[in-house]
DNA sequence: AGGCGCTTGTGAAGAGGTGCACAAATCGCG
DNA sequence: CGCGATTTGTGCACCTCTTCACAAGCGCCT
């Protein structure tokens, strides 16, 4: 499920504050989400509440972090240090979502040898070297489009079968290998196409506009989050 | 539909290639969806596909930006101009996408008066005033999550009804505001279920490892693309 | 020990998205 | 002018996800 993750990152900042169990309620409010479906959810990896007490916040997170995976530091390989790939490089906040950040790659010479956090950027005909000295579990692509597909065969070609795509383009990629993609056009269109539904509703709030415009409330647009609490 | 936009991107790059009409087949392929799907989605849009020929790649470019309400740029404006701010401000794949970035937005004095790409940094107690001057259309916080709330609610306060959060919190606002969320971890993290996944299962294919490791198939992960093309 | 309130886990109903398969429509060509 | 090839638009069945509602279980208080 996608929603583990965010349960997760809402149950750390519950441990943060003390607290020792969590309602379903709770944990659902604070996370954005119906309590049903995360108690459905919850009860999909075994039953780890007590009924009349709640879940225990430790152990839940334990056993999420199990599930997903996150019970060791997962290596990534980031290609592309550019714009984008120096933020990703140098912002510290994957160790604490078990992640660390092994290897940066870049094609451009006048990059290679560059040091950032810690570590130095390598050309990415290394790519093969460096995936033996780590043990690379995710592959992170930063590129410019038209380089995305090449980068992404050779992270496939070394063994790599798990991809984060920045790059504006769809990857081909060979059955077994997850591909997820990031890109923020998108979802700024995503909001454009809210924004310009809600401007024609209040303009035209009787007949309606155009055929999309008048389609009933809130159509299908994946993991919005509208109007939580107040 | 959240489809859209990826249609989009596939249409601009098909008619730089040349190409004048698509088949529904064309254009499912080159996004990696099923054909009936697409041809369902773009059907809620009204006719604008031609039996036995195809889709006019201009005319759907229109009709789809018209949807979107990209018929004209729309200004956003940034708040948080560290890391990542500063790769988005300096991106300039935007503008091609239908968006301007009007403004750029820090608490940080020294950061204040810093100019990037021909945009000045202010300071964020002027955003009333900014959004006065432009007509902010949709706002974006990359500042940490602790002052994330704080930004959103000033954001709605002057009248900003869609808001893109990179910080990794839940946001709180007022119905009829329409927030998305970028986080990374999470993305890596889904990754790293389906690695986790993937390792036990060829472990152990015929025992199957843990509760969740031995649900069918491909679970429901939110937008991943999996195996496309060869 | 027993009862009471609270919370989980889940069956069932409802809603929505997906994909097949086919009729309707259009074009090109003989 | 008619016919076949091609492609759209869509009715229908299927399936997953969501949500409600409630029984079962647990702890605490008396
Ligand atoms: N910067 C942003 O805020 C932003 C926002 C949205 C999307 N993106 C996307 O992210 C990607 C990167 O954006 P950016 O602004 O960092 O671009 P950039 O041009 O600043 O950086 C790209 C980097 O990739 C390197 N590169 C090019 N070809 C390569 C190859 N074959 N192998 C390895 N490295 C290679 C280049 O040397 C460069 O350092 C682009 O696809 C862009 O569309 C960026
Ligand atoms: N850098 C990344 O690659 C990355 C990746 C994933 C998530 N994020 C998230 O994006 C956000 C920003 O990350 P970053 O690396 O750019 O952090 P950063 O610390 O480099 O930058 C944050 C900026 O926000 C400004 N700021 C702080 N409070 C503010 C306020 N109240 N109003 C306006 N501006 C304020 C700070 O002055 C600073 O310039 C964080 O929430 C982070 O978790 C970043």
């Amino acid at each position: 499920m996608s929603r583990l993750p965010e349960y997760l990152r809402a149950l750390h900042a519950l441990a943060e504050t003390g607290h020792e169990t969590v309602s379903s309620e709770g944990l659902a409010s604070a996370v954005g989400v119906n309590s049903a479906k995360l108690r459905k959810d919850l009860s999909h990896l075994g039953s780890y509440g007590t009924r009349g007490v709640g879940y225990d916040v430790a152990l839940l997170i334990d056993q999420i972090e199990s599930v997903l995976g996150l019970t060791q530091c997962r290596a990534v390989a980031l290609v592309g240090v550019g714009n984008l790939g120096h933020a990703l490089a140098g912002y510290d906040g994957f160790a604490s979502r078990g992640f660390r950040i092994a290897a940066l790659l870049d094609a451009d010479p006048s990059r290679v040898g560059e040091r950032i956090n810690g570590l130095v950027v390598r050309h990415v005909d290394e790519l093969s070297r460096v995936v033996a000295e780590e043990t690379i579990s995710i592959g992170v692509i930063a590129t410019p489009a038209p380089a995305a597909q090449a980068v992404a065969d050779e992270l496939v070609a070394v063994g790599v079968t798990s991809i984060l795509n920045f790059a504006p383009c769809v990857l081909s990629v060979p059955e077994g290998v997850d591909v997820r993609k990031v890109d923020l056009a998108i979802e700024l269109q995503i909001l454009s196409f809210h924004e310009h539904r809600k401007a024609s509703l209040t303009a035209l709030p009787a007949t309606g506009g155009s055929a999309l415009t008048a389609l009933p409330g809130g159509l299908a647009t994946t993991d919005t989050q509208e109007a939580i609490g107040t």
